[in-house]
DNA sequence: GAGCACTGC
């Protein structure tokens, strides 16, 4: 039986369709097949051991390896115990959409309901959860949005956090939010006297039962969490994998892609079937080693060349990312080149060899530069386990690590947590809703450093979502935490209401918060390009986004097909094909500006459109991104006026070639070189008309 | 002349 799909794709019982022939018969031997394989997991042995620990302890941290059950067997024993009567609820957050939804799908099977009943799961944009339902999977960052309207979560018996050893931004939030929430739920109502903050407030006059807080990792080191829990107990459930050999290499590799290459032509050549992947950093290093593992393959004797190697990387569209899961010809081995998307979030089967170089591509970030980077730097122990676990998960398989065993000592043990490598004013600007007011003070599982914080608190004050004394500013601050964007572009929907151009920022925003609207293969890069002209505006990247979007919706609007969403999706992806618009984007740009929408028009702003009046729309944007800003220099260059930096216009901006005199731009970010991406062409005078607090001088710069 | 991976009632 295959384990568990953890943000796989596939889940076993699904397949085992029932024999028309006899329903009953097949149905039957479903059920009794789940049943054996519930009883056959690790966990199932310690049922009653770990419903004693919840109810011994407020606060229980569970370690358990990959295999072994947790995530899909304690709800239900939770549930069996009788943690969700009384309406109440247990909640299990995860960090990905997809896990959710996986195993939300997965323990409804297993409990025989029907999805959005008793079991269901709930994400950004897609809600399946009832009145009736009592075990909920959702993302983290959604329970956070949750306890901005609940700040006592009142309708959950036990929240379990699960993967909390991914350390990311919504998990560590959450985690200290929970601490929070749990004290507040055992102090008795009326005691928290006059100085409460509003995550103690909202409990006055009406009985709330104490919180279970359930903090379940894979981590070797489950101490972290114990110790910011004030030395909770952990308990460790076994997991259930298949062993891997781990194999160094005798020195020190000075080139790994050769290196992967060569280890790829052994593996094929002298090891038993099974297929091979690869760990490398980025696009450019799989598409390379995708071309030299065809050419030298065109080396080997006809009856040796039976290796199909596959990509997969997430700017890749989805049906080229399903091709990696395709079983291979027969015959055939692949070989899978892979980022770091296939280390947790997608599974794929028939994995027995892992090669893996032992680095990764990291985004950090710099506060004092507003400047972001991604950088190659050493994979941390966790992720090369995590990484040689993708080699044991159908059968006992075999990890080539392409470094010698004394290096792998030095790797650190994990990697850093993400709230100490980014920006935080989002993260501050939740916080500050929730009523924690002391940031410097609150009590991070990791602190950001001070710089960091102190950086993202002048942000939000300069956005006017904070006081000069860094409260709430009352609206603006609390329309803006509010709106599930970043600040600076929550603020930018606030500035384009008064300036009667909301139905453009709305697009514009929604576009921006996806990950490049444009489908750009290297196979086919003078007609993307010519595309691109098409609807490319003179004046920026924002204008072009705009254009693009209404052109989608104009498209939709001609084809008026009657209502169904599948036809809608259909029609929507034939348009992308021809117009090298990644549709996967286009979709997320298109649901993100219906709830944005939606939003804005609960806080009773009315869409209005300029019309035609972009100069007015490029003021707005000037206003609203002011804090970014850029100017040309006498050697062609560009400088960041904020930083200071010399920066340059990326290359997939439709200002590439145009060098504009000043443009204001959405990220600046190190790679190659540092790069400014998403630019609109403005009037240097605007800076000091429209943003006068910050551009104090007549002539910026 | 170039894009690690996630996420938000």
């Amino acid at each position: 039986m295959p384990s568990m799909a953890q943000g796989g794709l596939n889940s076993s019982v699904q397949n085992n369709k029932p024999n028309p022939k006899s329903p009953t018969a097949s149905l039957f031997s479903i059920r009794q097949k789940i049943a054996q394989h519930r009883k056959s997991l690790p966990i199932a042995s310690v049922e009653k051991r770990l419903i004693e620990e919840v109810q011994k302890n407020d606060i229980l941290i569970i370690v358990g390896e990959t295999g072994s059950g947790k995530t899909t067997q304690l709800p239900q024993f939770l549930y069996n115990a009788g943690f969700c009567q009384e309406g109440k609820m247990v909640g299990i957050t995860q960090p990905r959409r997809i896990a959710a939804v996986t195993v939300a799908k997965r323990v409804a099977e297993e409990c025989d309901v029907e999805l959005g009943q008793r079991v269901g799961y709930s994400i950004r944009f897609d809600d399946t959860t009832s009145t009736s339902t009592r075990l909920k999977y959702m993302t983290d960052g959604l329970l956070l949005r949750e306890a901005l309207l609940d700040p006592h979560l009142s309708r959950y018996s036990v929240i379990i956090v699960d993967e909390a050893h991914e350390r990311t931004v919504h998990t560590d939030v959450l985690l200290a939010l929970l601490k929070k929430v749990q004290r507040a739920r055992l102090k008795p109502v009326g005691e928290n006297g006059p100085q409460q903050n509003s995550v103690l407030r909202g409990c006055q006059g009406r009985k709330i039962s104490p919180l279970k807080l359930i903090i379940m990792s894979a981590s070797l080191d489950a101490r972290v969490f114990s110790e910011y829990f004030g030395g909770a107990k952990a308990v460790h459930v076994e997991g259930r994998q298949h062993p891997v050999d781990i194999l160094y290499t005798a020195h020190p590799e000075s080139d790994y892609i050769d290196a992967a290459l060569v280890t790829i032509f052994q593996i094929h050549l002298e090891e038993k079937v099974g297929d091979i992947l690869v760990f490398l950093t980025g696009q450019d290093e799989i598409e390379s080693v995708e071309r030299l593992v065809q050419e030298r393959l065109q080396h080997l004797p006809e009856d040796k060349r039976k290796l199909l190697p596959l990509t997969i990387f997430s700017a890749l569209p989805s049906e080229q990312q399903m091709q990696a899961f395709a079983p291979a010809p027969t015959g055939f081995r692949k070989v899978i080149l892979a980022t770091n998307i296939a280390e947790t979030s997608i599974t794929i089967p028939g994995i027995r060899y892992v090669i893996d170089p032992g680095f990764v591509k990291a985004r950090s970030y710099n506060p004092s530069k507003g400047m972001e980077s991604l950088d190659v730097v050493p994979a941390s122990k966790a992720q090369t386990l995590q990484r040689s676990g993708r080699a044991g998960r159908e059968g006992p398989g075999k990890c080539f690590r392409l470094y010698p065993e004394r290096e792998f000592e030095k790797l650190e043990d994990s990697t850093k947590p993400e709230i100490k490598r980014c920006n935080l004013s989002n993260v501050i600007l939740q916080l500050k809703a929730l009523g924690i007011d002391d940031i410097i003070g609150f009590d991070f599982i990791d602190k950001p450093s001070r710089g960091s914080i102190v950086k993202a608190l002048e942000e939000l004050r300069l956005l006017g979502a904070l006081t000069d004394e860094c409260k709430l500013e009352n609206p603006v601050g609390y329309q803006m935490s509010r709106l599930p964007l970043d600040p600076v572009y929550s603020r930018a929907l606030i500035l384009a209401n008064q300036m009667n151009c909301l139905e453009e920022m709305l697009i514009t925003v929604a576009v921006l918060t996806v990950e490049s609207i444009f489908y750009d293969p290297r196979e086919k890069r003078e007609e993307a390009r010519a595309s691109r002209n098409h609807f490319a505006s003179v004046e920026g990247d924002h204008l072009t986004y705009l254009s693009v979007y209404r052109e989608s919706d104009e498209f939709l609007e001609k084809r008026k097909v009657a209502g169904s969403e599948n036809k809608i999706d259909k029609i929507m992806k034939k348009w992308c094909k021809d117009n090298f618009v990644n549709s996967r984007s286009l979709k997320h740009a298109r649901d993100t500006y219906r709830q944005i929408r939606e939003h804005v028009e609960q806080m009773g702003f009315t869409v209005s459109s300029c019309g035609n009046d972009m100069l007015e729309f490029r003021r707005c944007l000037a206003a609203s991104f002011f804090l970014k800003a850029a100017q040309r220099q006498l050697d062609g260059t560009y400088r960041a006026l904020e930083s200071g930096e010399i920066v340059h216009i990326h290359p997939t901006s439709v200002l590439f070639r145009s060098k504009p005199e000043c443009v204001i731009f959405n990220e600046l970010m190190q790679t190659s070189k540092k790069y400014i991406k998403n630019l609109t062409i403005i009037d240097p005078l605007w800076l000091t008309e429209l943003a006068p607090h910050h551009y104090k001088s007549a002539e910026p710069v």
